[in-house]
DNA sequence: ATTTAGCACTCAACGAAATGGAGTGCTAAC
DNA sequence: GTTAGCACTCCATTTCGTTGAGTGCTAAAT
């Protein structure tokens, strides 16, 4: 559809806008090496450009920006995939050197690193408690009336709940139940739990036990609480810094969205694997309407674990971020499956 | 060494000021019901606070803004604690009515509802583990080369680290490690324990098993990492909406420092229980040399346990945020007694 | 038939000058 | 000791001209 010459002129515009922050003119264009014809010729090749809705002009006398469509094309045909960087790739590589321990570590470091490397805001999921099981189920007593309730997923992620005792329960029902519970969940997908709890061990509970209905909604509590994966978000003020951010009012709808956890994780639900990049108005959200949001999932033997993201104005390093997510979301895969079984 | 219309005065125009953000003259102190002289009178004693150094004039023909010596005098001698409203009180009381099963449910929370009740940014510091003792000690094996530690505190607070299990060591040996860790270590403050595994745990450990240096440096590691406490922060975006930051420079500041635990830390450093407030560069920390932080600990029987503050401009409703920061300590101090034994 | 040079035109951005008004300090009267 | 009156100051806001980057169109050049 487009011919050779105006994609070359597109894809300069974009990059000079990307870098400069101010509408371009075909003066500049036609002085960057690349393209070699007169302003005049560029001239005629934006104004069909426009008419396409590619590019849009601020106002008459000025250059012209790319319009959310002309990001679309850039970033679908386009783009050039730079890599990643010597100096990056040594950053990455130094902070998957550290000892990781607990995935917690893993993902919250993963996110500051890339605000760091992108200048941006970058917010990413743990794990989804969807695609893992059960492994372990444990009951840690800490006084007459209260226990910390600890569960294990297969991935290694841990998580922990202090109940209370109910009433009438001894030390030795809790053994029996938790063995019990040990015997039966061992393995079972977490979304699967609570529909278990209720057929396979609700009558075989009240048969040792009384009260058990307690316990139940105790656990069942614990556990679905349980599934709403953890977000880390970094370098939110990094928004700061983009020129089209220096209105306060924007900045603060932003900044104030990303501190809502459920507004996040609303922002990464339709996620069908891969890197998806959603530009401007394509967001549903309207708090983001002039943001840009490039996100990879990491997956393991093809279940998608969780998602980063890199959430910035749409004059964003498309070529940068997506190779960065690209690298980083392997890397995290990899990290991830020493912990999977 | 104030007179009693010098101490008005002085209250009308900080109240003022809180309330404006912009400079007070004398004219709009004489029209408040409370100060009845004549707006060259007040002029009067305007000149004398400033060259006492309670106030200032950002120019020559603008009204008056207190100085931090002002604010100081107000906060030591003039604030009058408003109490906690009607209606703050009833959201803190359906807050603290809801289920809250963990500790850190209840910290994160708290941050959350003093963001919102004050339009400040809070900053919660969860137990520190000083004054705790380990309760118990746990390994679970997720597979052959890795196991989840997990540590309780009497506190109810819960720690897990996932950890690689060094080669040669059995299942049995890890049995008999857990053992012996947990009859040597139950009861021992945090802050001993780490003396407690070298003199006492490593000639004995080395009795039962190999490579015994392994399993000490990880939890040594485990626990001393452990002993950072968890800092919460919320309504950070609040800022922004302080006309003082209207400046996206000044804003950037201060948001970029929210966002690095260690210096919040700092932040909290010296701290001598009760309610402390440091005004302007009463602050150590550059970036907030035009803030206010307003701290308070919550204690259980006269041990420290956590920090709660609030910050905001200098121009802050230090009267409200006192009472609440008063009211909500308590409050937590109650909740957290409840899991101490 | 393209491409380019030339030219008139547009419009935001910048800065200087004019205006308005809130507030002070001082003096003199109460 | 308190207050009214008045001249003065200085910031904030508006107005208005200037500047310059950039466009669109037309006519010439290739």
């Amino acid at each position: 559809m487009l011919s050779e010459r105006q994609r070359m002129i597109l894809n300069a515009i974009i990059d000079d806008y990307i870098r400069s922050a101010e509408p371009v003119g075909s003066r500049s264009i036609s002085k960057r090496g690349d393209v070699t014809f007169s302003p005049a010729t560029i001239r005629n090749e934006m104004a069909d450009l426009e008419e396409m809705g590619l590019l849009e002009q601020p106002h008459t006398s000025a250059g012209r920006i790319p319009s959310i469509k002309g990001y679309r094309y850039y970033v679908d045909h386009l783009v050039t995939l730079d890599g990643v960087g010597d100096q990056d790739a040594r950053k990455l590589r130094t902070y998957f050197a550290e000892k990781m321990n607990h995935w917690e570590g893993v993902i919250g470091h993963a996110a500051t690193i890339l605000s760091q490397l992108t200048n941006y805001t970058s917010i990413v999921l743990g794990p989804e408690m969807f695609s893992t099981t059960l492994k372990h189920f444990q009951l840690i007593p800490i006084n007459d009336v209260s226990a910390v309730a600890i569960i294990v997923a297969n991935t290694g992620h841990v998580e922990h709940r202090t109940i209370t005792i109910p009433e009438g329960i001894s030390m030795d029902d809790m053994a029996k139940i938790v063995n019990l519970l040990n015997d039966k969940l061992s393995g079972v997908p977490f979304y699967k739990v609570k529909s278990v709890l209720h057929s396979e061990i609700a009558k075989e509970l009240s048969r040792y036990v009384e009260h058990c209905e307690d316990i139940l909604a105790l656990l069942e509590q614990t556990i679905t609480e349980e599934q709403e994966p953890k977000v880390f978000l970094s370098g939110a003020s990094n928004m700061l810094t983009q020129p089209e951010f220096k209105d306060v009012d924007k900045a603060k709808s932003i900044l104030g969205m990303l501190e809502e956890t459920q507004l996040l994780m609303q922002l990464f639900q339709s996620n069908p694997g891969g890197i998806q990049v959603k530009i401007g108005t394509e967001n549903t959200l309207e708090a983001i309407n002039q943001c840009s949001l490039i996100t990879a999932t990491y997956s393991y033997e093809g279940r998608s674990l969780g998602t980063i993201g890199i959430l910035g104005p749409t004059r964003m390093e498309y070529g940068k971020v997506i190779s960065l997510l690209n690298y980083l979301s392997n890397d995290i895969a990899l990290m991830m499956s020493r912990w999977y079984k």
